[in-house]
DNA sequence: GATTAGCACTCATTCGAGTCGAGTGCTAAC
DNA sequence: GTTAGCACTCGACTCGAATGAGTGCTAATC
C-alpha cells in the first residue's frame, strides 16, 4: 500500500533496460507490449528468444506480467513505481516546462484555482483536481461581530490569505451594541493571533467565563463563533475534466471510469489524496508526489495514478493540485505541466 | 424549439390509447414497440394489423418514429410532450408522493440544497441539479466596511434571506476610522432597503460625489463595493448523481452520456435551462417545469428531458431544482418525487 | 368502409466456424 | 549464454447463416 522505494541494485542493467522499453511501449500504446518488438526497437542486439526469458524474469520479481496466457507484458504498479523512481529521463521534464500555460490573474485564489484546474486538464487530457486552501493552521486575523437585525448577529472572521468565513447567530433576545463591543473586545484580545486549531474547548470556557454577565446568550454567541471558527467544511476539492477518463480504453470497458467519476462526485476519497500529499510535504521540500494504484487507499482509485503537488503562496495559502490519469498515464508530461503550473503560480503571487 | 401545446382534438381517442401504450411501453423496456406488443396488452381488441395502420398515421403526424425501416416505433419530442401535458396518470402522482425523503435540516441554505440534490439523485437514478437562490432581486440588509490591516479593508454585505457577500479591498493609503465611518454612514443611508439590481452606475456616481473629501481613495472604495454587490458570479450549480446518465443505454453507447456530463462540469448551459425555469415560474404560480429535448437549447442535452421546478423559500431565496435523465424517463416517478421533496423543503422553512 | 389474415420483405442481432496473428514456452543446436 | 525453430494458446476479426421482430401491402371478410 504504501510506496517503498525499489533498490536499483535488484536489476543488472539488461534487465532494466528491457523494463523501461517494455513500459516505454506500452505508455504509448496501451498494448501489451511482446519480446520481438522489444528486440526490435532497442540498441540491445538480442534475439525475441532472450528476451523472452528475461522478461520471465522480470514476470517473477513482480515488475511486469500478462494479462493472459500468450500475450504480451504490461507494466505491475511496482514496475509503474520502478519507471516513475529511476527510469524518467530529466530531459524531457525540461522541454515540458517550457510549454504555455497562461493563468490569468484574477481576483479571488479560488477563480485563479479552478482555472488552473481547467488549463491542467486540457493541456494533458486527464483529469485535474485542486484543493482550496486547509486554513486550520491559519492564524486569525480579524474577528468581529455586529448586528444585522434585533434578533440576529453576524460574525465576521478573517484568516491570514484574507479568507473569510461567515456565520449568522440568531439570539433569542437582542443584544445591545454596548454587549457587542464588549465581546468584540473580549474576543479579539483572547483569539487574535492564535491560529485556527490551537482555539479549542478549554480555550472557549475560559472565555465564557471572563465574559462574566449574562452567561445565556453570550455563552451561546460564544459557542457559535468557536464553532464557526472550528468548521473546517471548506476544504473544497474542484475536479475539471472529469470526462477525460473517458478517453482511455482499460478504464472505459470495464466500467472503471464510472465508478472514479463517482469518486470525484463525493469528494472524500479525494480529500484522502490530498491529505496524503500535504501531509508528506510538510517538511518543506515542494516536490512532487506520484501515487500509482493501489499506493491510494481507495478502490476505485486503483487502477489509476495520480500526481500531486502543493502549492504554498505564502500566508498559509496552501493545498494540493493534482491530476488523474490512468496508470499508463505520460508520467514525464504530466509532471511536466504540473511543474510549469507551479511555476506560474509561484510567479503570479509573488509579484502580487 | 419552444414548448407548444399540443391540442387534444387533432387525435381521436383510439389514437390517443395506442400512443399511450406505446409510450408507457418503451419508457419501461427501453426498446422500440412494435404493433403486436400493443395489440396483445391493450384492452382494445384489436389486430396487429389495424395497430399497424393506425401507427403508420401516428409516424405521420410527428409523434412517433422508427429508427430503422421495419423495426418498433419509438416517441419523438412531440409524443413525449403530448404524454407529459396530457396522458399522465394523477393517480401514481399521488403515490409517489408518500415517499419518504428526508431531508436533515442543516444550518446553511447551501448545505440543505446540496443534500436535497443527493436524496433526488439517489431516489430516482437520474441525475440531479440544484441552482444557489438567486440574489440580484434580493434587498440589501445590511452594509460593513471594516478596516482589517492598514491597508485592506472588509466590506461585508448581507442581503435578505441572510446571503452574505464578503469583499476584501486592497487601498493605496491608509484610512482612518473616522472616514470609515463615514463611509459606513454613507453607504447605508443611500443603498439600505434597495434591491441589488437597483444599484447601478448612476446611484454609484452619485454617492461618490456625495461622498466629497479626498476623492480617489473613497470612490475607488465605493467602486469596490459596487462591485461586490453586483458581482453575480453567485449562481452556483451544483449537480449530484452525474454518472447515473450511464445507466441509460441509448445514451451510453453513442457517448451522448459523456458529452452531458460535459455539459453538466461547464455549467453554462445549466444556467440556460435554471434561468429558463425561473423565468417561467416568475408570473408566481409554482409549478413544475419539463423540457423535452430540443426544448432545450443546449444541443448536448437534446437527447435528454429535463424536470424542474422553483422552490421560494420566502425573503427572496429563489432557485431551481432539477432532475435530468434520458427523454424515456419516467416523468411519474421524477415529478412525483420532485414533489415530495419541494413539500419538504417547503415545511422545513416554514417551520424556521 | 373498417378490420383482419396472410405473405413477402427488411434489417438488427446472434452465433459458430474459420482464419489470422501476435505472443509464449520449451528444446536443441550453436 | 544465446538463438533458431516449433508447437501451442488465445484474443480479435470476418463471414455467412439463422433468427426473429417488425413492417407494408393486398385481398378477403364482416
Amino acid at each position: 500500500m504504501a510506496k517503498e522505494a525499489v533498490k536499483i541494485t535488484e536489476l543488472d542493467e539488461r534487465k532494466v533496460k528491457i523494463l523501461t522499453a517494455v513500459i516505454r511501449n506500452y505508455l504509448e500504446t496501451g498494448e501489451p507490449v511482446g519480446s520481438r518488438t522489444i528486440s526490435k526497437y532497442t540498441d540491445l542486439q538480442l534475439s525475441s528468444a532472450t528476451i523472452r526469458n528475461e522478461m520471465s524474469d522480470l514476470e517473477e520479481m513482480g515488475y511486469i506480467f500478462q494479462p493472459h496466457t500468450s500475450s504480451g507484458r504490461i507494466p505491475t504498479d511496482k514496475g509503474y513505481r520502478f519507471y516513475v523512481d529511476n527510469l524518467m529521463s530529466e530531459k524531457e521534464r525540461e522541454i515540458q516546462e517550457k510549454e504555455d500555460l497562461i493563468i490569468e490573474k484574477a481576483d479571488k485564489l479560488e477563480a485563479v484555482l479552478k482555472q488552473a484546474a481547467k488549463l491542467l486538464a486540457a493541456n494533458t487530457n486527464y483529469t485535474a483536481l485542486v484543493s482550496s486552501p486547509e486554513t486550520h493552521r491559519n492564524k486569525l486575523k480579524f474577528l468581529q461581530l455586529s448586528k444585522v437585525e434585533k434578533d440576529s448577529l453576524l460574525a465576521v472572521i478573517v484568516v491570514e490569505g484574507n479568507i473569510i468565513k461567515n456565520k449568522m447567530i440568531q439570539t433569542e433576545e437582542e443584544i445591545d451594541e454596548d454587549t457587542i463591543l464588549k465581546l468584540n473586545l473580549l474576543l479579539n484580545t483572547h483569539l487574535n493571533g492564535l491560529s485556527l486549531e490551537e482555539i479549542n474547548l478549554g480555550l472557549i470556557t475560559l472565555l465564557k467565563e471572563r465574559a462574566g454577565m449574562h452567561t445565556e446568550i453570550v455563552s451561546s454567541v460564544i459557542d457559535a463563533v468557536a464553532d464557526a471558527i472550528r468548521a473546517d467544511e471548506d476544504l473544497e476539492i474542484y475536479t475539471s475534466g472529469a470526462t477525460n477518463m473517458f478517453k482511455y480504453p482499460e478504464l472505459m470497458d470495464s466500467g472503471k471510469a464510472t465508478d472514479i467519476i463517482n469518486t470525484f462526485e463525493n469528494k472524500e476519497e479525494l480529500e484522502k489524496i490530498v491529505n496524503a500529499s500535504l501531509a508528506e510535504n510538510n517538511a518543506g521540500k515542494n516536490e512532487m508526489q506520484v501515487y500509482i494504484g493501489k499506493e491510494m487507499a481507495s478502490p476505485a482509485m486503483q487502477d489509476c495514478s495520480v500526481v500531486t503537488a502543493t502549492y504554498d503562496l505564502g500566508d498559509g495559502m496552501r493545498g494540493t493540485i493534482g491530476i488523474v490519469g490512468p496508470k499508463r498515464m505520460d508520467y514525464e508530461k504530466a509532471m511536466g505541466t504540473m511543474q510549469s503550473l507551479m511555476n506560474q503560480l509561484d510567479e503570479i503571487y509573488k509579484k502580487k
